[in-house]
DNA sequence: ACCTAAATAAGAATTGTTCTTGATAAGGTT
DNA sequence: AACCTTATCAAGAACAATTCTTATTTAGGT
């Protein structure tokens, strides 16, 4: 039952977490909160394993099939999203915007890269007719500004000697 | 050794299978070239298994060990490209033009798309300076034609009931 | 034909993730 | 507040894809 100041909010109002997962006809829990308090708070691309050992110091009794349970309970309600690093572990990410993600192949740092002024896929790929899309990924690798530099600096000093 | 027609080929000579993985010190062996050939003649997008499966009928003797392996020698020598799908099995490419890949999530099918006249990532992504950007992935996800055309036609019939 | 290094087959091991089970907790109903 | 129903959880087993290990085979150069 709907209270009436829910009742008469206006539809334009961004959902709370809470409201996305009750939307979704389920359970806002302690374990789901610390989950994905801990994505909003480091905003990297932890792994499951990565956010388990930081939900631990908060909910301690906390397993690491719950964190994929959770993990997997706020992308499905649209509060996170999987990162997907070739066959590595999957990353997890808070950012909603649509954007890329760049993987650093010297340290394994994972940065997100925004969409410029709001291309489409359609300006750049040629589609078959009657196709529906309803997801898309792009993943960049390469070498992240700090280790290119890392890397031209090793390249002078070997050359000096 | 090279022999005398070989010594004199022109260096514009696109390089045959052999000629690449000779390139990079190693040597064509009978499971490399049928792992190759598979790849070549049905231009789907199988999984290691399915080359594998597929390898066996004309090398009998050959493992799932040695398949992986020479799908990799075959990617590092630039004769083929692995394609991420998600969390699933890696599966394997002979198009070497830049393209995307569509995953139908319906019938599980995976497509190439081309790219559309000589886009470049810049123009598409706003990346940070002083990146150094190696590769780039591109996947797309839904429903292909025939699953899209399947399932709208489904939805009709349970209209009209 | 011989020598050396590369490549292979077979299966064990590893990694990341999902499944199973029984216990626990939350929300709604009386 | 006690109760009921269902969702959620913890723990560890199971699983799937891939990589590693080891001994054997093969290819190419001398």
């Amino acid at each position: 039952m709907l209270c009436f100041w829910q009742m008469n909010k206006p539809a334009s109002h961004s959902p709370s977490p809470d409201e996305k997962i009750h939307g979704h006809g389920l359970r806002m829990t302690d374990q789901r909160r610390a989950v994905y308090d801990v994505l909003m708070g480091k905003r990297d691309h932890p792994t499951a394993v990565e956010v388990f050992t930081r939900v631990r110091e908060r909910v301690s009794s906390i397993s690491l099939a719950t964190v994929y349970n959770c993990l997997e309970t706020l992308t499905d309600c649209g509060l996170a999203k999987t990162v997907a690093d070739e066959r590595g572990p999957a990353r997890y990410c808070p950012n909603l915007e649509e954007h890329a993600h760049f993987f650093c192949e010297d340290c394994g740092g994972v940065s997100d890269i925004p969409l410029r002024n709001r291309k489409r896929p359609e300006d750049v790929w040629e589609f078959p007719q009657n196709l529906i899309i309803a997801h898309h990924e792009v993943a960049f690798r390469g070498k992240c500004p700090k280790c290119a530099a890392d890397a031209s600096a090793k390249a002078k000093a070997s050359k000096r000697n």
